[in-house]
DNA sequence: TTTTCTTGTGAGACCGGTCTCAAATGGAAA
DNA sequence: TTTCCATTTGAGACCGGTCTCACAAGAAAA
C-alpha cells in the first residue's frame, strides 16, 4: 500500500526548459491557448515531441474547474436496457471529446448516493441518472441546485425539473394492455422490477417514479376501458432477478385464479417469467400471453417470439446527453422534458382467450 | 463554451478557518493522515460538517499522484459478454474504494488506442484491456513499461507478459468441437467475430490473440482426431452484428456443401447465426447443429435451447480486478496467467448426423 | 523622431489538496 | 528545578497545470 512507483512524468516546466522557453509560454502552446510566434510555437512541440510530453488532465482539470467527464449512474449495467443506452450517451460525449464515467446502482438507493458522492468528488461536469427510488431524492435535489448539471434518463422525477428524456410509458402500457384486453383477457398482471417506497394499494399517486406510475396509469386506463374491475390488485413490484421473486412468480402461476396474461416491465422480467411459465407447465400464448418492453434480441427468437413494446433505447441515451452537453456549454433554457414515442411490434405471444370465444359464438 | 458558474467550493482552508485551526491541521483530519488531538479534530468535523465541506478529488489525486480509478477498455459493452465481466470487476472494485472508468473500442485499435491515451490523462492507476487488435500492440507495450499496471482480459497476447485472465479456450473448442464429431459431423465451421490481421490460410501462428488462436487450436485437433480434412477451410473471420457478415452468413448456409454443424465464438455471433438459419428455411438441430461459447441468458429459452461452453465471465473479471488491484498495492511478482475452467451445459442444438446412423446400422 | 499600439514573452500567483519540517507545548525523568 | 522526549500544531513548499499581469520589442501613427 506504499510505493507507487511515481513515474516521473514530463511536465510543462520540463519541455520549458528544453525549449528553452519559459514555463507560461510553453502551457501556451502545450495548452492550446494564448498567442504565440511560429517559431516558439514549433520549438515548443519539438521539445515536446522529443521529451514525449504528455499533459496531466488532473492538473489541468483542477486549474480550469472542468473535469471534461459526465457520470453516469445506471441501475442495472447487465441489464441490455441500459447497456444500449450507455452506449448512445458515449456515442455523443466522444463527439464532444468528454468521456464517461460509469457507475452502477444496482438499483440500489444508497449505492446511488454514494456512486453520485464519488462522481461528484471526482468533479464531473454534469451527471446522467436513472434514480433508482423515487421516495428519496434528496441527494438528486441537492445535485440540482448547485452549479452541477443534471439530467434524468428513463425515469423523471415530478419533484425535480431538470433535462429529463423518457418514452410514452403511459400510452404504451396502454396500447400494450389494449392487445391483452381486446383478445379478450381480463386477468392480466403487470410485473415490474420496480420497488415500491411505502405500499401501493391503489394508490398510484403514491409512486413517484413516473416510468413506473406513468405504466401502470396506461395499464389500469385500458383496464377500465374493457371494465376489467380492481386490475390494481394484478400489479406486481420487485419482479427482479432475485430468489423471493421467481418464488413469487411460481406462486402467481400456479394460483387457481392465475391471470391468462401478464404485461413484463423489462426484457429482464420478461426472461424470468418466460422461463418460470414453461418451468410451471404452461405455454405460451395458449396458457399465458405476454407482452413486454423493451425489444431485446432474444424476444424474436424464442417460441413464440414476444410481442415487445419497441423502445428508442439508443436514442433516449443519446438525446440525454446532447441535453446534458449543450447544458455544460452554458445552455441555460428552462429543464426540458422529452418523451420520445414507442412502437409495438406485435409477434406470437398473444392468443385469443378461449372463454370469450366460446361466449362470443354461444 | 465559456462560464461555467464555477461553484465555489468548501476547501480545506475554509474549515481550517471556521475551526480556528491551520490548513495543515485541518488537512491532517480530513485527510485522515498524521497525528491530531481529539478536541481539535471533533472542532475541525465540525466544521467541515456546518460548511458542508467535500473533499476534492482532483486536487487529492494530484499530489498522491495516485487517482483511486482504474480504465477500463472492452470491445463491445452492449456484448453481454463484456457487461458482466464489467460487473464483475466494479464489484471488486468497489470494495477497494477504487472505481472505474470505461471505454468502448468497438473492437477498433484506433478507439482503443484513443480511449487507453485519455485514461492515461486522468492518470487512471491501472488499466484492465480486452485488445481488439492483436497485431497492433505497440500502445500496450508502452503501458506495459511504464509504471501505470497493466492486466488483460480475456484475450492473452503472448509478446505482452503480463497478469493475465483467460478462459481454457482451447480445451473448451476442443470439447465442444468433439461434441459434434462424435454426433457425426464432418462439416463444421468455425465462426468468430475476431477479424484477422492479414490473412489466415492455415497458420495459425499468425493469429496473435490467444483467445482466437487457442479456440481454433482446439478446434482444429477435434477436426484432426475426428480424420477431417482440411478443416481450416471452415473457419470463418468478421461474423459480427454488421451487414457484410449476415450476407457471408446467407452465403455459407445457401451453399451446396454448406456445414452441417457450427461453433459460434460468442452469443452475438450464435444468436445472429440463429436468426439467418431460420431465415435460410433451416431447423436446428436437424439441418444445422450448433453450439456457442457462452451461456448468455436467452440461449435457454430459444427452440431448442442451445448447447453452450459456460464460461465464468462474472469470474473473469473478478479476477482481473484482483490482479490488477494487488500489483496497485505493490505486489511486483512476476505476471500472472490465469486460465480458468468452463464448463459445456449441453442443451438440445445438437443432432447426429443421419448417414451417420444409416453407415452404423448398415 | 517621438508616441502609441500591438504582439510576444516571462514572472509568479493560483487551484485544493498533501506533506515536510521546525517550533511550541507539556509531562516524565534526572 | 532542569533536561529530555513525545506529541501536537503551524508555516510553507509542492504537485502540474492555467492565467493574469507587467514588460520588452517592433510596427504603425503622429
Amino acid at each position: 500500500m506504499k510505493r507507487p512507483p511515481k513515474a516521473p512524468s514530463i511536465t510543462v516546466s520540463d519541455v520549458a526548459r528544453q525549449a528553452k522557453v519559459s514555463k507560461a509560454t510553453a502551457a501556451r502552446v502545450l495548452g492550446g491557448y494564448g498567442r504565440v510566434s511560429k517559431t516558439v510555437r514549433a520549438a515548443v512541440l519539438e521539445a515536446a515531441k522529443a521529451l514525449d510530453y504528455r499533459p496531466n488532465e488532473l492538473a489541468r482539470s483542477m486549474t480550469t474547474g472542468r473535469s471534461g467527464s459526465i457520470g453516469v449512474v445506471v441501475g442495472d449495467i447487465e441489464n441490455p436496457f441500459f447497456s444500449l443506452a450507455v452506449r448512445g450517451i458515449s456515442d455523443v460525449a466522444r463527439l464532444s471529446g468528454i468521456n464517461v464515467i460509469l457507475a452502477n446502482s444496482g438499483e440500489q438507493v444508497e449505492a446511488e448516493k454514494n456512486a453520485i458522492r464519488v462522481l461528484m468528488a471526482k468533479q464531473v461536469d454534469g451527471l446522467i441518472v436513472t434514480p433508482a427510488q423515487s421516495g428519496e431524492i434528496a441527494h438528486l435535489v441537492e445535485i440540482a441546485c448547485s452549479a452541477c448539471p443534471l439530467a434524468l434518463l428513463d425515469r423523471a422525477l415530478p419533484d425535480l425539473d431538470v433535462d429529463t428524456v423518457t418514452v410514452d410509458d403511459r400510452d404504451a402500457a396502454l396500447r400494450a394492455t389494449r392487445i391483452l384486453t381486446r383478445a379478450g383477457h381480463t386477468r392480466i398482471a403487470y410485473m415490474t422490477a420496480a420497488v415500491l417506497s411505502g405500499d401501493f394499494r391503489g394508490g398510484e399517486s403514491r409512486i413517484n417514479t413516473s416510468t413506473v406510475r406513468e405504466r401502470i396509469l396506461g395499464f389500469l386506463d385500458a383496464c377500465q376501458e374493457a371494465g376489467i374491475e380492481r386490475a390494481e390488485r394484478n400489479i406486481r413490484f420487485g419482479s427482479g432477478r432475485s430468489e423471493t421473486s421467481r418464488a413469487a412468480m411460481h406462486g402467481l402461476l400456479q394460483s387457481p385464479d392465475r391471470p391468462t396474461a401478464i404485461l413484463a416491465s423489462d426484457s429482464v422480467v420478461a426472461l424470468e417469467l418466460f422461463k418460470t411459465i414453461r418451468e410451471c407447465g404452461l405455454h405460451i400464448p395458449q396458457d399465458m400471453s405476454l407482452i413486454t418492453f423493451h425489444d431485446a434480441d432474444w424476444t424474436s427468437v424464442t417460441t413464440p417470439p414476444i410481442t415487445v413494446i419497441d423502445q428508442p433505447v439508443y436514442a433516449l441515451g443519446k438525446s440525454v446527453a446532447e441535453l446534458l452537453i449543450r447544458r455544460l456549454k452554458g445552455d441555460d433554457r428552462p429543464p426540458e422534458r422529452i418523451i420520445l414515442p414507442t412502437t409495438i411490434i406485435e409477434r406470437m405471444s398473444v392468443a385469443q382467450v378461449p372463454d370469450v370465444i366460446t361466449q362470443a359464438t354461444a
